[in-house]
DNA sequence: CTGAAAGCGCTTACAG
DNA sequence: CTGAAAGCGCTTACAG
């Protein structure tokens, strides 16, 4: 790979002058910044980025902290992020926080600490209050995408208001006998994680409509967020005697499950059971489910662009709750 | 952050000392060892990658270029790559490869030239030969991941053996009415793009077994790798008038697809139609659908231990064809 | 507008 | 075993 100093002795001018006509910044004669592009050109120059975030303490690249791969959900959100990265010059560095303790201390006190990143973008996480206090200690800009605190600057869409348009949509259908899955977090009370997290705003939106429409709740199952945990929880909610004639699941893919347990069981839906789903799963269309639409890709979109926003120009990312919508199709109806 | 030399004057030894201290490399006496360690951690000193990189040419971070990451089966092996290479210390920069030929070439030209990674893993691309070409002239060490190149070490299942799994599978059931649906490579044999690539592998596959047990296909339809693109095809194919008794859909989104259509034209899986997948994706067995099963996973696991087999010891990746299974369930019976 | 020089924070021969 | 010094490849005040 050629070097700067390459260019600039083919371009007959110091490194400096060869620095800046390249980077843009400082005062270069056209004449000069031509010869120097031709010679960056001809030798095939590019940068280095050690040396060029060494020298500018810039390295031109966003962290991005992922807390399951594999999930529809955030991989839609990372392509997301990454479509609005590359156009402005920006890598990704990707980091995957697990479960595991030690891989989490590390990535907060080592990885991160590395200086690879100029800001960081969190996508939904549980963080304990120590891994937020290592984060902010950074000192980086962090934009937080429906992150469960209320100490990071946060993208959210309001998941209460999400969860009671589902079960309003239910109730409206005349649905009495409504039943939630959602995720406990019971363990992550006790473990300094706020209670701002997701799956609990969206229980108690579920709880909230029940309450304003004087209905009790019909079951709550916890579950993980997959196709699995909701047809296990299903299969639960579905067995009692007198089981619910809806089920409000907090994502389109438990409430995939839902409907593979309904089948299972011969119950027809939307006849004897109706099913909504958040998220908009790609697959939802096809499963005919209705759902609160929450368009992931476009979330990433935001992100990324509030991230940069406070990167290059400081702004903070404008409070305005992320879109939702109601998708109605025909896992809902009337309770027969 | 601290810097080296603070935790240096710290511990009243050299930076020279300090660093070898840190990192390993030289002779360090143990006591000396310890009282750098010990300033290190008070000062919570964690070494620039920057300056680190700039000065031994190491970045300990992994390029991974993916074509779409909200494809299931990327992010699977995304994940599984993630998973090997946090605990050996490696960051993972993220290059989505897009269609777009401006951001392409921003990418082999730039991006991949700032010396910000030191490997890079190149998941089933269809590359140009310029664009290997640029690869290579990286002189990084370089995995794919079933790129269809030869000119890549590359790790792949015999895409060939599983299309004839598969469509054996049907064959010995007793359909003689078998139809593909797979992804057109036409375009690509014009632009440079070699034909080892996986659909048209599969494709071959198919036509081999059926040429084997002396039976004529029963069509193929193009699709992409979707849900709608096997849909659609599958639509397509069971609108003749002699539709097939069997489907083999080069993936298992495909093959969703497949048994949707199917169920909407009032046809019985398996009874009117059997559907066969390919990849074990996580939802195949709520579809009930049998497939062939290839661990993307594992497969990315594997992947990131060839990389890093090859940057730090020089081995070249053993090989060895990644594994596959046929995974019998009940979207297949003999035909009616 | 341009160049010489210092500096970014490490690492590593080279001496001792 | 340890330190002084050069060097990795840029960038950017500072002079001119």
């Amino acid at each position: 790979m050629a070097s700067l100093e390459e260019v600039a002795r083919r371009a007959q001018v110091s490194t400096a002058t060869a620095s800046r006509a390249l980077n843009g910044r400082g005062r270069v004669s056209d004449a000069t910044r031509a010869r120097v592009r031709d010679a960056a050109d001809a030798l095939g120059y590019v940068v280095s980025a050690s040396a060029s975030s060494l020298a500018t303490g810039r390295t031109l690249s966003i962290g991005v902290l992922v807390p399951l791969l594999d999930r529809w959900f955030y991989s839609s959100v990372l392509d997301g992020i990454a479509t609005r990265l590359a156009p402005r010059g920006y890598d990704l560095t990707l980091y995957n926080l697990t479960d595991s303790p030690e891989q989490r201390r590390h990535l907060f006190q080592t990885s991160l600490r590395r200086g690879r990143v100029d800001a960081v973008v969190a996508l939904s996480l549980l963080l304990t209050d120590d891994e937020i206090d290592q984060l902010l200690a950074l000192r980086l800009p962090v934009v937080g995408l429906g992150a469960p605190s209320p100490r990071l600057a946060t993208l959210r869409v309001d998941d209460t208001a999400v969860a009671r348009t589902a079960t309003g949509h239910l109730l409206d259908l005349g649905h009495r006998r409504i039943a939630h899955i959602g995720q406990s977090t019971t363990e992550a009370a006790g473990s300094g994680i706020h209670s701002l997290d997701i799956p609990t705003l969206r229980r108690q939106g579920f709880e909230q409509a029940l309450r304003d429409a004087g209905v009790e709740p019909a079951g709550f199952v916890a579950a993980d967020f997959t196709i699995d945990g909701g047809h296990r929880a299903a299969r639960e909610l579905l067995a009692g005697p007198d089981r619910p004639t809806a089920i409000f699941a907090a994502s389109d893919e438990m409430a995939f499950g839902a409907l593979f347990a309904a089948r299972e069981l011969g119950l027809e839906v939307p006849g004897d059971l109706s099913v909504v789903g958040v998220d908009g799963h790609e697959m939802s269309d096809f499963f005919g489910l209705t759902t609160i639409a929450q368009f992931p890709h476009g979330q990433g979109e935001r992100a990324a662009e509030a991230i940069l926003g406070l990167l290059e120009d400081g702004h903070e990312p404008a409070g305005t709750a992320l879109p939702f919508e109601l998708v109605v199709r025909t896992s809902t109806s009337p309770p027969r």
